[in-house]
DNA sequence: TATTTTAATTAGAATCATTCTAAATATTGA
DNA sequence: TCAATATTTAGAATGATTCTAATTAAAATA
């Protein structure tokens, strides 16, 4: 069950609204309720399991209208898309810049709420090559995972 | 035309060889062509890429082996795996520790010899949480495509 | 309000990158 | 040489995503 308040819920619906419509695109029950999905449980899920947690209150929903509320929220700036490897993409509604733990056992994705800028990094970067952003991808073992690999 | 000496590329053979062998897997002209295709362009080829490139020269080589070769030279530790995104992954015969810039106007992927040690970037790690490797992509413009948008 | 325009949803087909399968070849070791 | 093992090959299968065309919903306009 989510724990938070209607007064909450309303609130980010409203960005939810505003954001879209700044964009061109509508607010649409299928975009509220994708993007409920997001914010509810923090945890990265694949289009596949945003869809799979969708149909529980919207069976008719598709999976490509769960890509296209996917992609509506992520040109709109509310949603990043995460690719850590070749596998299917993750979503994090988390917007502030922070750090992706990505665990080499089960795949899970875990956010770090820390950055290195680009100043802290101080890239030399050669000539004519423009830096816009730093992505930093931690990889290594989750506490379940780790521990599972002690015991063996 | 690759740009190396004989004796380079005969060591470079050698040191191939020694490695593959040190993993278990043997040294066939295949998986020498697709190294050398790597080591002759350091432009991060995708599968695609290099199945066009030796076929140039092999004109029998099948994708299914490209990818075994691809694979062998990851798992023997000559080649790296780069995945900035979802789209196919691209092959990086440079073992030293660096970044990635990934120009987001046209895709390529260029190194940055420089990297961020955990040290540096000093992350308070949650408990339980095991870091063991850190991977920077920066993302940004290259010069030609910065220099493009410029003029439009 | 009725009508037109525009956008969003849907199911399913198509696509792309990759992995799998099974048969044919090549290589290594006994 | 013969057996055991690894590699290559073509093509089928898979997984994630995008595309397509028809339908439905929403907004704008008359």
């Amino acid at each position: 069950m989510a724990i938070r308040s209607k007064a909450a819920r309303s609130d980010s619906d409203e960005q939810l609204n505003e954001r879209l419509a700044h964009s061109g695109m509508r607010c649409t029950p299928q975009r509220r309720q994708v993007h409920e999905i997001l914010t509810d449980k923090l945890d990265h899920p694949t289009a596949d399991q945003v869809f799979i947690r969708a149909k529980d209150s919207m069976p008719e929903i598709s999976m490509a209208t769960v890509y296209n509320c996917l992609d509506a929220l992520v040109t709109c700036g509310l949603v990043r898309k995460v690719n850590a490897d070749r596998g299917a993409s993750r979503y994090c509604p988390n917007m502030r810049p922070h750090a992706h733990f990505y665990c080499d056992g089960c795949g899970s994705v875990h956010d770090i709420l820390q950055t290195i800028t680009a100043e802290q990094a101080n890239f030399k970067m050669p000539r004519g090559f423009k830096l816009e952003n730093i992505e930093t991808t931690i990889h290594g073992q989750c506490p379940n995972c780790s521990t599972q690999k002690k015991n063996r």
